[in-house]
DNA sequence: CAGTGGTCTAGACCACACC
DNA sequence: GTGTGGTCTAGACCACTGA
């Protein structure tokens, strides 16, 4: 944990190593989300730097969204939390402008072999067996999103024996509930293109008309790719906003 | 005893007051882009604070993305740099990878007036005299965008004396030149829907097909809204990926 | 060279959470 | 109360820029 920090080759700042020195204790899981790291005296002194130093370190931490400081009680490092990342891409308002949340109903879970492009996604050997899950998620009974979802069998076996009550609107807590896998972040891509018959059916649209479609690679702190999946939505529904600059 | 009428609002630190004076006067206009800041320790003894203190506001101003600082030469207020803004949303790489740059073409420029829609985003009264102007932007000849940008016509009437050579392929720069108007940030929102039949003959596509269209408010440094533009482009050009937490 | 930002120190006092 | 993060001070030395 202690690095010579004394000894400095000025390459980089000392902030930048204390800085770097954490985070990877974070990715390497000695760290792990909702722990509390030490104080910042703490750090200062065993990094053997003014506190100024340490907590600039820290600043960079919180900067990045690795952890949270929380006054008068410690620094934490973050959970992700994706609850309201289909906000993003759809209008979940209803009339008076109220947020709406979507429901999931899981449609199947199955075990199939990995196509060579789903496979390198994930960073698996090109033939791995892969759990596949089929979601629809709802709004007022109204489907908006077709979600097809591939994993590790080997990571996530422990996701195949259960209870179909058990699934609920959120999959990441699960992953990390019952396989201690947990998703720090994603890169979502977005793109258009014809729906295929079965996620047509559930969209209740015909097949082969253009759907907006959300393929997302989600990791974890170590950056390893945990999870595939590609979502469908219907485009009437589709609106982003962001700023630029 | 009276309360102390000023605990309303719960002191705000020092470096923030700082950060809002400063933002103050580059919103208002006395520190314009380009412009170097006052130096570090200059803003300190003026502000009266220790050097640390006013690092810290400046600090804010750099993360927000107001100031530049350039070592050994000084802080300056940004100027906001949009030319790359298209690659977000399309494939702009040859089949080697290389980035490539969309070339403008001036369709038309007139006066029109404005409808109560636009309008609204411009923050102008109802029936305002507006400035249209009608692009396309190619990549290789081949059409990318096809863009409708509306502007006040009290605000931007030289650009109707301007030459057709004048305008270049980024209409930003020529706002600031021509008319003194700085761009600094814009909202983009991305839908999809059919084509109208003038943009539909422009991007070589028949009337009525689904294309994305992103409906762009760009604004200047105090925060009044500027232009509001409508670019179509075709969806098979269309991707947008992006980072979630 | 003088002036700028970049790093760092070694303290101080305050506000907040928890016992 | 103790321990935490939040703010602030008044310096120090370094690295970079430009005259």
């Amino acid at each position: 944990m202690q690095a010579n920090l004394q000894q400095d080759e000025p390459r980089s700042p000392r902030y930048y190593r204390i800085y770097q020195a954490m985070l990877s204790d974070i990715q390497q899981g000695s760290l792990k989300p909702g722990d509390v790291l030490p104080s910042e005296m703490h750090i200062a002194q065993s990094y053997g730097v003014a506190p100024g130093t340490a907590r600039k370190a820290i600043d960079m931490l919180v900067d990045r969204g690795w952890v949270e400081r929380q006054h008068g009680k410690g620094t934490f490092v973050r959970r992700a939390d994706f609850s309201h990342s289909l906000a993003r891409f759809f209008r979940l308002t209803d009339r008076e402008g109220v947020q709406l949340h979507p429901k999931s109903e899981l449609l199947d879970i199955r075990v199939v072999p990995g196509t060579t492009d789903i496979c390198h996604h994930l960073d698996l050997p090109d033939d791995s067996e892969l759990i596949q899950i089929e979601r629809v998620r709802r709004v007022d009974e109204m489907p908006l999103l077709h979600e097809v979802i591939y994993l590790s069998r080997t990571r996530f076996q422990s996701l195949l024996n259960l209870p179909p009550d058990a699934w609920g609107d959120l999959l990441y807590p699960l992953y990390e509930q019952v396989c201690g896998e947990v998703v720090f972040r994603a890169t979502d891509t977005l793109s258009v293109g014809p729906v295929p018959e079965s996620p047509a059916h559930h969209l209740d649209l015909p097949p082969g008309v253009q759907v907006i479609e959300i393929a997302r690679l989600a990791r974890g702190y170590d950056e390893r790719p945990l999870e595939w999946r590609l979502s469908r939505g219907r485009l009437d529904w589709f609106h982003y906003s962001f700023d630029i600059r």
